[in-house]
DNA sequence: GTCTATACGCGGATAGAC
DNA sequence: GTCTATCCGCGTATAGAC
């Protein structure tokens, strides 16, 4: 890997795990094995590094959201499988985390791509809820956009759920309680 | 307000606002109005103002939470008028928020408030959940837990979607989405 | 109780040599 | 491209005077 992409995955690791505001050029360095110099070469600094670890961050993000959301299977299969999709639950979701922090909502360049991350994902699940609906799978009297909000909440706050009681559990009884409250619709 | 009152209050309000990492004690010094050698004669250092402060949080949500739940109505009306409460939605759950601090989950002391918080309003909510089940009211085969978590996870990630879109509208829309499959539950 | 002085390392960067 | 030197202010205290 190169030295620019090693920085990017440093700081993509450390904005995960400690924030923008706990994460220091410093830090990026050493975990990328790179000097000040060299970091100061390919970025203009900490801003600059930190939009392009979101921006990789968001890209996977929504590809891999995406890759299930178009897959096979009906509108509630597909909503389900997403939900249930393997997570490292404990480490929460590397954009959401973003949401917590004062300096990167503050810099319009940062927050644009969580915004716009969070904007897509829940039109994304409405338009499948709203497909699902239209075919007379299911939940004919729900609305979509309402219901693709409740989706991506649940997963949001079961990560923060999960966290707080140091376990997955609670993060996988909030997708169980959902999914059981969708499958009676 | 006394000086320790006021070095409390303003904690709270870096902490709700800022996040451990990201509150300093000369932050909270200034916004309380005292200084240096006040706040470190009345505490011993970050660590000990951020658990009195984070104690007296989780203290006035428990006490908010619990007027509602124990209060008058159904089952369903209590839970509903819990998601309905009013909020200040962008600027998210004083607790929840903590769970994303590395340094207060690696804290015992700090993480201790947080965890017994999200685990009482978990039980809490299942108890209520539990009774109205049992008086037959409502959701005759729901798992009282599951559903309580998925309560408190749509509160939570309503939030995190709040702040991503500077806008409560995502937040709002999560609980109508959630509100509408539990009363057809 | 509160104030001022002092300390030491880190955060975040710039400058210039190699 | 990368390294080392240097900078200035903040974070987080401790010490001791008033």
């Amino acid at each position: 890997m190169s030295t620019p992409d090693r920085l990017i995955e440093s700081t993509r690791e450390l904005l995960w795990e400690r924030g923008y505001v706990g994460t220091s050029p410093r830090a990026i360095q050493q975990r990328a094995g790179a000097g000040q110099g060299s970091m100061y070469h390919h970025f203009s600094g900490k801003p600059d590094l930190a939009l392009a670890a979101i921006g990789r961050t968001a890209g996977e993000m929504r590809a891999g959201v995406e890759e299930i959301l178009s897959g096979p299977g009906t509108a509630a299969e597909r909503v389900s499988a997403y939900l249930r999709r393997e997570r490292e639950v404990l480490r929460g979701c590397p954009i959401g985390r973003l949401t917590q922090d004062p300096e990167v909502m503050a810099d319009p360049m940062l927050r644009g791509p969580v915004e716009e991350t969070f904007a897509w994902l829940r039109d994304r699940l409405a338009a499948v809820l709203a497909e699902g609906r239209e075919r007379g799978e299911t939940g004919a009297g729900l609305d979509p956009a309402a219901t693709a909000s409740a989706v991506v909440a649940v997963l949001q706050g079961g990560y923060v759920l999960a966290r707080a009681a140091a376990s997955p559990e609670p993060f996988h009884q909030a997708v169980d309680g959902l999914l059981a409250l969708l499958s009676r619709s």
